[in-house]
DNA sequence: TACAGGCGTTTGGCTTGACGAACAGATCCT
DNA sequence: AGGATCTGTTCGTCAAGCCAAACGCCTGTA
């Protein structure tokens, strides 16, 4: 056995959507089409819920799946332009700050990219199913899939699949850009 | 009955992600400590997992749990500045045009926010466990949770909770952010 | 050819989740 | 008081998930 399934998560992330929706245990499982001995099982943490069980539940809540099996967490946080972690890059006038990593279940890093004109900046393709999303902050750039690359301006918007060669590359003057890099 | 659970996405996926693996079906049950007739009927789109052992098959692939369950998808899109669907907003010098809406799985929405110094948009909290980050382009804005807002400049990343009354407020002139909401 | 060892499938039995009904407690109304 | 109608719980039955073992298929090797 790798880990323990989080049954008793479950269970607390039951009671807890249920009563910000509003409904009594009854109610939701009329609504969801289950048994409400089953919801009363689950929600006492005894149980280990099918898919087709958790996944009516969860849609008849309005939440995702995961919210269910995912714990919670937040905080505020600031990095300030210049600070953060910069990734290392084989040239200079490329700097990727990573803002954010993928904490477990998010699966994301955000970056801010900035990239003095010259040379492209080239990726190897990451794991597959990966997707990139860049809004250009300043300057122009041209990024995209090796092969068809496009160019951006300022608030411009663009996304590709990361799991191909891609490219980012300053035109004319510096250029900086947030990237939500996106793992499957 | 809701809506019918995604058996045969997770049938797809297991495929698809014990085969990136590099691992046979045996050696995937094995490690998990799932039978592998389970594991061959799960991946031939016949059952029902339970949640434990649909979770010992997602930790041992090293891969988040609702990756299973969720679709993927990728693509080029590009959305140019100015363009894309505007998110309606109570007073007109505050626009949020909505990039990259939360695929199902994915659960977050990139939005690109441009703002005219003025009043403040307070923004009622959202569901439970959301997450705000921002990172601002141009100009200078006051963001965060209400009751402790954060000045910031261009560059400048900042992640808050988005689950409690918040905030978002040009100071001095049109000021313009990247704004990524997470939901749990 | 024969055999060993990998693969993914199908089969029978045990275990257990899901269901419906019966249950006790709490309001509320007549 | 006595229904009436909620709440959430527990119990017995049935269906189904899970498992181990046996099976057929293919590949490499003696």
């Amino acid at each position: 056995m790798p880990e323990p399934a989080p049954l008793d998560r479950i269970a607390a992330a039951l009671r807890r959507e249920r009563t910000r929706a509003g409904l009594s245990l009854s109610e939701l499982a009329k609504r969801a089409g289950v048994a409400k001995s089953t919801l009363s099982q689950l929600e006492g943490g005894t149980g280990n819920p099918s898919v087709e069980t958790l996944w009516a539940l969860a849609t008849t809540l309005g939440v995702p799946f995961s919210v269910l099996v995912d714990p919670p967490r937040p905080a505020v946080t600031v990095i300030r332009a210049g600070e953060g972690p910069a990734v290392p890059s084989e040239h200079a006038d490329y700097t990727a700050t990573l803002l954010s990593a993928s904490p477990p279940g998010a699966r994301r890093d955000i970056y801010l990219i900035t990239a003095e004109p010259g040379r492209a900046r080239d990726s190897a393709p990451h794991q597959p199913g990966t997707v990139e999303h860049v809004v250009v902050s300043a300057g122009r750039v041209l990024a995209g899939p090796l092969d068809e690359p496009v160019e951006l301006g300022p608030g411009d918007y663009l996304s590709y699949p990361g799991d191909v060669p891609h490219t980012f590359r300053a035109l004319r003057a510096r250029a900086s850009a947030v990237m939500l890099m996106q793992h499957v």
